[in-house]
DNA sequence: CGCGACGTTGATTTGCCTCAACGATTGTGG
DNA sequence: CCACAATCGTTGAGGCAAATCAACGTCGCG
């Protein structure tokens, strides 16, 4: 249940037992059926969410009605709304389930009182936004110098065969293409493979 | 001379008058002319940069040789490479003066010396990170959901009178358009203010 | 003055979008 | 168990925004 996470932590700080167990006490286990939405505008909630199991969604909708995917969570992945999370600020965000998941939710209070009991976390987190930080820059580089086919190799090389779990019509949300245009490119490089 | 970026801090946190000696203590004046290069791949600095007075442009150049403008950094602004300041790792970004420009440098050494004398920065300093996160994320979503024309307004609105400052192809450049098409589109904004 | 840097404009090409139609697969109710 | 709808992917046709290539105007500086 809660070996995951602690792989997790260990891969980026070496936590003492009593550190993770402060840790547990902050998770409570959540789950979420295909198609339900953890998060939705309005709602404001200030949590952070690890995936145990599953795959979620996380998509901004603008003002003609367009969905816009900034995210996928799949198995090891924290979400969250980070305007809520970290800046309280009213919540614009999506996120949905793709698949029934299973996930543990940290609340911010709880994320604060964490810090102070086990500090090392404050550092575990900070990596982990640094991280994230990082890999934003890297899709805008991405989407400044390479042309859709490398971004879509490189998508589903981040996110491990996630190719096969989520529809097409999702991934080629999140590159900012149409469907049709991925289901084009995928075709290519099947040709390609098999030449 | 410290004024602006002591007035920055008071934007984020408040910090005491000890506090901010530490924070000046920490802090190297540095000039560079324009066209110079403050940072170049290859060679490992690992340090942060306020501005006081100036332009800079902060780059990739990819295999093909092309660059890829990643931020730029006007007065009042933080600028480094992540991936070096951060987490030690080979620099490949490039640095740039547009201007002659003056700038106070901070080393990361430095900088965990004073998280340790003056903790109100380590706050600080997280809430920039979160906030460039958040543009970085706000910058992903622009160009899901807007076309050139509207990426361009918002771009001059987030760097103040920017676009006077600096030759319209590096704008260009940092929308991932060619310096023509935002030429025409200049031209049409023209036209459609003027009518 | 002459050169380089920068912006503008035109002609052509290209990648992608939109609209539309059509399988293939899956799920569901009679 | 079958009929039907819903979901998802694929393919084609037409159009548009922007890229590319090229030429030219203007400004500032050595």
């Amino acid at each position: 249940m809660y070996q995951s996470i602690i792989d997790h932590c260990y891969r980026y700080v070496t936590p003492t037992s009593k550190d993770l167990d402060f840790l547990i006490s902050k998770l409570s286990k959540i789950t979420v059926s295909k198609k339900k939405f953890l998060l939705e505008p309005g709602i404001h909630i200030r949590e952070q969410y690890f995936v145990i199991k599953g795959c979620l969604r996380a998509f901004y909708v603008d003002d003609k009605g367009n969905h816009h995917t900034i995210q996928f969570a799949i198995e090891d992945w924290w979400v969250a709304d980070f305007d809520t999370f970290y800046n309280d600020l009213p919540s614009k965000l999506y996120l949905e389930a793709l698949e029934d998941s299973t996930l543990l939710a940290m609340s911010y209070k709880d994320m604060e009182q964490l810090y102070k009991e086990a500090p090392i976390f404050e550092r575990y987190f900070r990596i982990l936004l640094t991280g994230a930080f990082n890999s934003h820059r890297k899709r805008i580089l991405s989407s400044l110098e390479k042309d859709t086919k490398d971004r879509y190799l490189e998508f589903c090389s981040s996110y491990s065969n996630i190719e096969n779990r989520i529809p097409n019509y999702h991934i080629a949300n999140y590159l900012g293409v149409s469907a049709e245009s991925l289901s084009r490119i995928r075709t290519a490089l099947k040709a390609d493979t098999s030449e």
